[in-house]
DNA sequence: AAGACGCGCAACCGCTCTAGA
DNA sequence: TTCTAGAGCGGTTGCGCGTCT
């Protein structure tokens, strides 16, 4: 029987007070992120550590987008998901300012319908294998990456002692059960480029390359397919 | 006006993974 | 090598709010 993380009794639950949120931020600003489970303790807050970290990151943090997705947000997440499935946390990776559970709430309660709405089977949807991927520009590098996410928030030191949380870095070991089996054991997803430049798959050209089209763009597909939306492609 | 219903979001739960002893 | 604690993740739940009847 696993021991519940936060058996005390005078542990807080629920929703954050103003109060409690001023605590977390000011023992963060002053000292890091570092070291969650003692942080409740020493800024005097009345919670476990794991829901520290998790106010912090979904809430607190001064690097956060609120608000709802823009379209191209809309479109890049349709395309991760369909890249990655269900690995919110590297999705929200590549949508800054995003958080996982944001990311999550906002596939389950928007998208996931709009999708099925349009008759897309989403458990018959398997993530893409290496036929697409492969036809996929996924420049990605975590030097790329590291230019466009902060090591840390704005204005929040870290501790020295502590390797970075997971939003200020894309944790490639974790993905690589999958991805890294698509490509003759070349891991790719360290290669994703946000840009995710899609050129059509090469199980849509005849194999011989007689008559062989060439799709550079989405809109090459596009025509090519009188597909209306090149994001949905990837969900058939 | 009020109760029912649905939706969106915040937070919790329980699991896996990893690092250190 | 094994054990343990902490961190992180995805799934799920519960609450508040808006809309509908």
């Amino acid at each position: 029987m696993r021991k519940p993380c936060c058996e005390d009794e005078h542990i807080n639950k629920g929703a954050w007070s103003k109060q409690e949120d001023e605590k977390l931020i000011n023992y963060i600003r002053t000292h890091g992120e570092c070291c969650w489970s003692s942080i409740p303790k020493a800024a005097g807050l009345p919670r476990c550590g794991k829901s520290c970290r998790l106010r912090w990151i979904n809430h607190l943090r001064p690097d956060l987008k609120r608000g709802k997705f823009a379209e191209d947000e809309e479109d890049l997440l349709m395309k991760l998901y369909a890249l990655l499935g269900n690995r919110w946390s590297l999705i929200a990776a590549r949508l800054p300012g995003r958080t996982d559970n944001e990311v999550k709430n906002y596939w389950n309660s928007h998208l996931r319908r709009k999708l099925i709405n349009m008759g897309v089977d989403l458990n018959k949807h398997r993530r893409l294998g290496n036929r697409f991927l492969g036809n996929m520009n996924l420049g990605w590098s975590p030097s790329s990456w590291a230019t466009q996410v902060p090591a840390g928030s704005p204005g929040v030191q870290r501790c020295s002692s502590c390797a970075p949380t997971s939003y200020s870095h894309v944790d490639d070991d974790r993905v690589s059960d999958e991805a890294s089996s698509l490509k003759d054991g070349t891991r790719l997803l360290p290669d994703l480029n946000l840009d995710l430049n899609i050129r059509s798959p090469s199980f849509l050209h005849s194999p011989g390359g007689q008559g062989q089209q060439h799709h550079d763009t989405v809109e090459d597909m596009k025509e090519d397919m009188g597909e209306s939306s090149p994001t949905l492609m990837l969900f058939r």
